[in-house]
DNA sequence: CCTTGACCTTCCAACGGTGGGAAGCCCCAC
DNA sequence: GTGGGGCTTCCCACCGTTGGAAGGTCAAGG
């Protein structure tokens, strides 16, 4: 069986396939004479398995623990689940951070008159954060920072505005 | 202003403001005579708009349009509406996705026992995610397929897994 | 036998954002 | 004038995936 067919039956593409032996996720394949990969029902198996868990979002190195556990028949199930589990936190985490920012952009995007007008809460709220929180809150930006130019300086930590500075998620999927 | 008072002010690192600069989201910034780029508060306050739009995942060219709009004074908020719509809903597809993602594997997770007994269901879905729906349907997996093999070809698309062939969406947090 | 087209091979580049680091110049305080 | 911390440019890495170019192979049909 090529490499052709192994992706139809496993549902990863070709190039995947080369990529996962290139990085060592899968053992080299035999080759034929004239130097094709050839593939066995077992791995197809294999790389359906590592399909399945790229679509449950594991991570390719999470992958090779499990792929490592499968492959152990003497496993401990709770090694498994161990994996699993930090995996879901972390999808959680994700969820939750992306969430925050639905959140936020709904209260900006319900502010918006959506006419012809120029006036915006979404550009006011990146403007200034400050702001809109306030606005949310109730309370008209009291005192009068000129903050339009900003040459007060550091206000951007003012206001728990959501992650600051850490190390942030991925936004966009892969189209 | 240099660039790492300009960073600091703005909550934008220094190589993301030379990054953002090479790929033309924000102007060249005019240099000193020495060759040192030189930041007025403005850029600080656009720097920061940028910074505020990243924390709420727009995606850079669509922070593009939305600096257009912003210096657009005037724009329509209409326009401005219409991209933060199309941001939020693909905001919100990511988390139905990583939503389907952590259900399924909260599943998983919950019929594992996690002792040393090597039988583990997270294994098993991956393996064959047919079994695994199958025992939450409580059908246990009619007829004799001898699925292990995987030599009857393409199962892989039976019994509605998750976006089995679309270009999946981002998997991991930057770290 | 030869052509044709669909496959395979390798290699190289790009995407989005971000961080790391090297080599070399500059600026200010001491 | 010297040292340490800025700045400059440049290249590399991450992650997973796709695309393409250049060349070899296979199978079917003429």
């Amino acid at each position: 069986m090529n490499i052709g067919e192994a992706a139809k039956a496993s549902g990863v593409s070709a190039k995947m396939i080369r990529y996962y032996e290139e990085t060592g996720l899968i053992p080299k394949a035999t080759r034929t004479e004239s130097g094709y990969r050839d593939y066995t029902p077992s791995d197809v198996h294999m790389l359906r398995f590592i399909r399945r868990a790229r679509d449950l979002g594991f991570a390719v190195t999470e992958i090779n623990e499990l792929l490592g556990l499968w492959r152990d028949t003497s496993r401990r199930s709770a090694d498994v689940k161990k994996i699993a589990k930090a995996h879901i936190s972390e999808l959680r985490q994700r969820i939750d951070e992306l969430e925050e920012m639905a959140g936020t952009l709904q209260v900006l995007i319900d502010g918006c008159s959506g006419d012809d007008r120029p006036d915006c809460p979404i550009l006011a709220n990146l403007q200034s954060p400050a702001d809109t929180k306030a606005m949310r809150h109730g309370a008209p930006a009291k005192g009068k920072l000129d903050r339009h130019t900003a040459h007060g300086a550091q206000q951007s930590a003012c206001c728990h505005a959501p992650s600051t500075s850490k190390p942030r998620a991925k936004r966009k999927p892969a189209k």
